[in-house]
DNA sequence: GTAGATGCAAAGTATTTGCGACAAG
DNA sequence: CTTGTCGCAAATACTTTGCATCTAC
């Protein structure tokens, strides 16, 4: 495993505090991309007593120190996911919400390309797949 | 040219009302990427009655049609643009918040990929790079 | 001990909506 | 005519902030 949130909080000089640990362990369990309304239920689980600003107040602190990555797909709120080593982007199922996270060398390094053929040094970027499940059972198509 | 956007409010049977006229032309006219509020002041500008509210419900409403998208770069207010038929994606200045449209078919067929791979068929995807302009004149950082 | 963090409630920002008056087809 | 739109102000949704108190280092 590689470095935990606590571990990224101290190399980076980021004071840690009860709330700001149970935050990160939330976020370090959470497999998914919670919204903050989400991660805050989560964290209340942990210690009912920690205010809706404080999990606003970490996020922006744990994304500005490139602990956390902030989303905003489309027409949603902000979701945050722990930000690894591995760079991904994102597939979304626009039936269901679900989210896939995949990876391709190729596109990123075209993506570069593209900043360098206008001038530009890439320092971001934003992938976003928006995609509906194909049907595999083509065949039910004949009885509708 | 291609179809206005009047022409392409009748082809999809929305109400032309004079507001609507007044913020397809404004639009049609806009070769920057308008947030509402940059919209709402070059519309009252020529109809200074035209409430906000009706900017909101216009943009949506024409977005839902086809003939506006949206956008929602990060951190930043959503932006409206006309919808053209050549699809384009967005390059970021990050100083200074410029904004370069880009095409890169490789890339495109790239995410068509992608989401085939998953069994998804690509209905949206959106595509954004944030850079820095490169400083063409490396013999400055001799003299720093 | 002190700079910075927290909780709370209030304020901000962006956007949507209820409603009576009004206008397009 | 009738259905949908408009302007207005109030409401909503999400996020930030001032302030007094508290805590990590």
């Amino acid at each position: 495993m590689s470095e935990s949130i606590e571990q990224k909080c101290l190399a980076k000089g980021v004071k840690l505090t009860d709330q700001r640990k149970i935050i990160a362990k939330v976020m370090s369990e959470s497999q998914d991309h919670p919204n903050v309304d989400e991660l805050y239920k989560r964290v209340s689980k942990v210690d009912s007593k920690i205010s809706i600003a404080t999990v606003y107040r970490t996020v922006k602190l744990f994304e500005e120190s490139g602990i956390l990555a902030k989303h905003e797909f489309k027409g949603g709120k902000a979701r945050y996911e722990e930000l690894s080593e591995s760079h991904h982007d994102h597939l979304i199922d626009v039936k269901t919400g679900e989210i896939i996270e995949f990876v391709n060398e190729e596109i990123e390094i075209l993506q570069k390309k593209v900043a360098e053929k206008y001038g530009y040094e890439l320092v971001d970027h934003k992938l976003e797949l928006y995609g509906v499940k194909k049907n595999p059972n083509k065949w039910k198509k004949k009885y509708l």
